[in-house]
RNA sequence: CGGGGCGUAGCGAAGCCUGGUAUCGCGCGGCCUUUGGGUGGCCGAGACCCCCGGUUCGAAUCCGGGCGCCCCGACCA
């Protein structure tokens, strides 16, 4: 059901009084989310289409290196936390059940997936091994902010390895690289893989997926070949501060915000061994699992895609993103030749496998034209009384807003489709 | 956790200083009008003025306490 008329899409004119970034101003005009406190947000349906397209992105590319996909609970017992010594982070939300006894709030599941390969994990015969889960994650985030960036509850893919020795992990530390690699590729996201810290999660190594954009809260240097975060950069003794930027080896590089998408992190034995996660190798000999841990988080896609592409006039979504592939706005009243017109060509594309949004609403041109900008889908295509004139279907690329090639209203239906298959083929 | 700001209708705002129970725009419902870039007109519905307490004949407004939200910084995916 996708006739606007009877699709859940609020757009609004104004954005929030209190928003200041981009995403956060045009997710929420666009309809795409709503706040319900702090760091709090609900996905609206066509918001959650976008969310949807990026995790099924992220899920093709984890199980094509073999990742095996799973479900592991929001709700856990304290034991385990306490055991890796993470009870103790501030951001992670504890609570007691009607017994007393106390739980968590998982704020990603190193803790989960540990425990439970500490079970069934036994024999160098069973890795490697890579699991991968969708799942919401909580953290007490001292500071909420822009929307849906940095949120106390969020979607998260985190896949994890399990191998032998440093040399296995290694393997699915690259396999992730080239599976990240792709994800981003295909995202249609700017992005670079940086360098970056290993935090929280302790560690012997790690990378950042960043994607540059003005609301990003870290910051990346880049230059020559070079790309790593600034926290890092600084580290490095053949790094400098030079007035505002940074200069490598004699080079200069430039410093750009960027919003943190994914990471990845050689774990090694970090939870393995106060989890007891061992194996038995050849010679029968205990051995702790050597881990890695692999995050992405969907929404931060979505966000940074809308700060990367918007303009005035809305969001412009990389096509394969996009929660509509077309935006088909109707002018003509119920009852007009025109109206009659955009309803076959709405069966059309919809018979022929398009993805399309019908404006059928009865609403001023002005109106339909500035909430499909708004919403940004790739292509727009427009049926009206000019539209029996000429014959012709007129098309909009929302990005930069160009003027197609116009499509014959004649003809089989079946040709219009092939037609607008290959407009999309073209578009970002 | 430090600093700043803000809570009045679904959204955006005015009113608050100088107390007299509420105003505007958008949106929403009805009728008419208009139909290629947020058309125009008439009518209408919609507000525990964030909460609790205090002062007062009377509180959106003054005072005290609380809660919530946003922004900057610190921290963090």
């Amino acid at each position: 059901m996708t006739r606007l008329s009877e699709y859940l899409l609020p757009t609004e004119k104004e954005a929030p009084a209190d928003a200041e970034a981009i995403s956060h101003k045009l997710m929420v005009r666009a309809g795409l989310i709503r706040q319900m406190g702090a760091g709090i947000w609900t996905w609206l349906p066509a918001g959650w289409r976008v969310h949807e397209r990026v995790v099924e992105i992220v899920r093709a590319e984890i199980e094509a290196i073999g990742g095996q996909e799973m479900l592991m609970p929001v709700l856990q017992p304290a034991e385990p936390w306490r055991r890796t010594g993470r009870l103790e982070i501030e951001e992670l939300f504890k609570l007691n059940d009607r017994k007393g006894s106390e739980l968590v709030l998982a704020m990603t599941h190193e803790e989960a997936v540990t425990f439970h390969a500490a079970q069934i994990i036994n024999s160098y015969r069973d890795l490697p091994l890579i699991l991968f889960h969708v799942q919401v994650k909580e953290r007490d985030e001292p500071r909420p902010r822009a929307g849906v960036l940095r949120t106390r509850e969020f979607v998260m893919k985190d896949s994890y390895s399990f191998d032998r020795d440093p040399a296995g992990l290694e393997q699915s530390y690259a396999l992730h690289v080239g599976a990240y690699d792709r994800i981003m590729e295909r995202t249609g996201l700017r992005y670079y893989r940086v360098e970056s810290d290993v935090g929280m999660m302790g560690g012997l190594g790690a990378h950042e997926y960043m994607a540059p954009c003005a609301a990003g809260e870290d910051e990346i240097a880049l230059g020559g070949g070079y790309a790593a975060n600034v926290e890092v950069a600084l580290r490095s003794p053949e790094v400098e501060r030079v007035g505002e930027g940074l200069r490598r080896d004699g080079e200069l590089l430039t410093v750009e915000p960027a919003i943190e998408i994914g990471n990845i992190f050689k774990l090694g034995t970090r939870y393995s061994e106060p989890l007891g996660a061992n194996y038995l190798d050849e010679h029968g000999a205990e051995r702790p699992i050597w881990m890695g841990s692999y995050g992405l988080g969907p929404a931060r896609v979505v966000a940074a895609a809308v700060e990367q592409f918007a303009d005035d006039h809305g969001i412009s979504w990389p096509r394969a993103l996009a929660p509509f592939a077309v935006h088909l706005v109707a002018l003509g009243r119920p009852g007009t030749p025109e109206r009659d017109a955009a309803d076959r060509i709405y069966e059309d594309l919809r018979a022929g496998g398009v993805d399309v949004l019908y404006d059928d609403r009865e609403r001023a041109a002005g109106e339909k034209f500035a909430d499909a900008e708004l919403l940004g889908c790739p292509l727009r295509l427009t049926v009206g009384r000019r539209t029996l004139e000429s014959g012709e279907v007129e098309v909009q690329v929302r990005r930069g807003r160009a003027e197609a090639p116009s499509l014959p209203l004649t003809g089989e239906g079946a040709d219009l489709v092939r037609r607008v298959d290959e407009l999309w083929q073209s578009v970002p």
